[in-house]
DNA sequence: GCTTTGTGATTGAACGTTCATTCAGTCCGA
DNA sequence: TCGGACTGAATGAACGTTCAATCACAAAGC
């Protein structure tokens, strides 16, 4: 029971480094496999194909942002302050794990991201939801579509991750300057 | 000479109708050429390998973007115009070449958009951090540096465009939301 | 306590397919 | 007639997937 669970993860794991270095097609399921120090065959106990895999790493992905984010909101203070924990702690979570990260936003754009995915149930989309839903009727922010707005708050955390990781040394110093931006975002939908 | 670039463009046409249906790996050379009208081995005159061909479909949809964008910009008006009238264009510009956008944001997040390409001079991305640098100098936009103003003003685009395909149904009442951000956006960069 | 049997995970070589790339031969315009 | 573009069958490497064999271990039987 226990070590099987473990040795899924540990799949998981291990395609997650590959693509974040080699993007979906530089890792070879005989790599993924060498990596997580199983045979080839193993992964086929755990997922139906290759495809399947994918999208298991997206659910265990999505569920790990939702884990960190949620377990860190603190409904007992104003929304303002939760809107900039929100952000705070999706960064940190990118910042922490890089492989995560790096998958998170090749699948999002790619093919796999079906419609089907995206009508299913999602961990984290439906956490992120429900969170700006709530703002809204607390009346702190504005009636825009709950949907619309986590896409354009994670959309935005998104690429302000990956410039700080694609012009690391050119934006050393002032880093404040992407600061600004949850600032920008926060007055632009707060009522 | 002049059928030899019309092949050229052709060819990319070709890819890039295949692969923003079936994603990178979904569209081997030999489709491409069957699309195209060519044969697989003529591709090989035109680009080096297939990774190359990728590169230079980048390249070609960058320049695209910029030639929509920047003939439509107009000095005359004022800043606030033109930014208005910058983010229409470059979202009529995805809505009437979904290919080029399909391709577009999948290559963005994809390994292919490589350290050497993101430092590689770029039509599209020169045009716009000096667009949002002229803005800077005309005192009408905060001093934020340039490219972070201009990577946040395409990724927000970019992906309204995705909402807008992704929720066509869902959100056909009400697209005034979807333009509802670009108003935030400007009123967060405004000086 | 020891052996047998059953179950299901694990292995990795082998298979068949797909695909990028090559190249000998052909075509065509100058 | 020459030179470069073009063709598409051939090549061979890479890869996802399968499966017969092996292993680990627990339950059953003695």
């Amino acid at each position: 029971m226990h070590s099987l669970l473990d040795k899924k993860k540990c799949i998981i794991q291990s395609a997650l480094d590959l693509i974040q270095e080699h993007g979906f097609h530089g890792c070879p399921v005989s790599m993924v496999a060498k990596n997580a120090g199983v045979a080839a065959g193993t992964i086929y106990t755990y997922f139906e194909n290759k495809d399947s895999l994918i999208i298991g790493i997206y659910e265990y992905v999505a569920e790990e942002i939702k884990k960190y984010v949620a377990e860190r909101d603190d409904a007992s203070l104003t929304f303002k302050d939760r809107f900039y924990n929100y952000w705070k702690n999706l960064t940190d979570f990118y910042e922490l794990n890089p492989s995560a990260y790096g998958f998170y936003d090749q699948f999002l754009n790619s093919p796999f991201n079906s419609e089907e995915i995206q009508h299913k149930p999602n961990a984290w989309l439906d956490f992120a939801y429900a969170f700006f839903e709530e703002g809204i009727k607390l009346g702190e922010i504005k009636e825009l579509n709950p949907i619309v707005l986590s896409i354009l708050v994670n959309t935005n955390v998104n690429s302000i991750v990956r410039i700080k990781k694609n012009f690391k040394k050119k934006l050393a110093r002032n880093n404040m300057e992407l600061d600004e931006i949850s600032h920008l975002i926060w007055d632009g939908i707060k009522t």
